[in-house]
DNA sequence: ATGTCCGATGATATCGGA
């Protein structure tokens, strides 16, 4: 018979758009929000570009997978950062690269997953084929990495709202990716490898929108989408004591336009 | 005015991508 032990941890995803560009900013906040783990997405910065020693400072320690001006994605941790995987397991290419959009480690009690679904762009586009190729993908690296008896969880910018309250107006998004059939078909795929998604409460109004465009004053208009998620284990969900999207962190000149998704877990 | 911002480039304005 094992003993059960209580462990507490915070973790969390945000889609910083470039993160040499908000390095201060990311450092303010993780000494205001105290993430145990942070998944980060579009670093838009090489390995060697990455911050690390200012993170370091902060008392984390951080990988990151990236190739330069696209994509990027990284994981900090405070509660340790071991077994990285960097990309999914035979991940599809895009115009012949292997873009940076997928990194795995063992985080304390987790193995955690921080990961950058492409857009699509439209639905004519090839990269929406690529997108549901590449969530099959994830599908598959999922599917394969749930066999071994550890809590799991990826987090990150999934590119799909779930449903059609995960937008701030439906009919606005009509014939456009992230709300189309496929793609939700390809999330819930996901999910029935052994997912389960963690479900964060808003800060301010009524729905808990992650993403608003820098244009057209969304923000201040909450013209939002969720599309930044966390799926995990059925323990690790149970596990939940809190999630909620930090929406102070999209205020202001020099924020992302994505906003931190913060999940807390007493395993 | 897409009421914007990012990195990259025959750079000092323009472009693709989001």
């Amino acid at each position: 018979m094992r003993s059960i032990s209580l462990e507490s941890v915070r973790i969390a995803s945000w889609n910083v758009n470039s993160i040499n560009r908000r390095v201060e900013l990311l450092v303010r906040w993780l000494e205001d929000a105290q993430p145990d783990v942070l998944c980060l997405q579009e670093t838009k910065c090489r390995a060697d570009d990455f911050p690390s020693m200012p993170l370091l400072a902060a008392g984390y320690e951080s990988h990151a997978l990236g190739l330069g001006a696209w994509n990027g994605v990284a994981i900090l941790s405070r509660v340790g950062l071991a077994n990285v995987t960097e990309g999914l397991t035979d991940a599809p290419q895009w115009e012949g690269v292997t873009e940076a959009r997928a990194l795995g480690a063992t985080c304390g009690p987790l193995r955690i997953w921080s990961v950058y679904v492409p857009n699509g762009r439209t639905l004519e586009h090839p990269h929406y084929d690529y997108k549901l190729e590449w969530l099959d993908t994830l599908r598959r690296t999922a599917a394969a990495e749930l066999t071994s008896e550890r809590e799991w969880a990826v987090l990150g910018d999934f590119n799909i709202a779930p449903t059609d309250d995960d937008v701030y107006d439906r009919a606005a998004y009509e014939g456009s990716t992230h709300v189309s059939v496929p793609e939700r078909d390809a999330l819930s795929a996901i999910e029935k490898v052994g997912l389960t998604e963690v479900m964060p409460r808003p800060l301010k109004y009524d729905r808990p929108f992650t993403y608003w465009d820098y244009r057209q004053l969304a923000f201040p208009k909450n013209r939002g989408m969720r599309i930044d998620l966390a799926l995990t284990t059925p323990s690790v969900r149970d596990a939940v004591t809190d999630a909620y999207v930090d929406r102070n962190a999209r205020k202001g000149k020099g924020t992302s336009d994505h906003a931190p998704l913060v999940i807390d877990v007493d395993l």
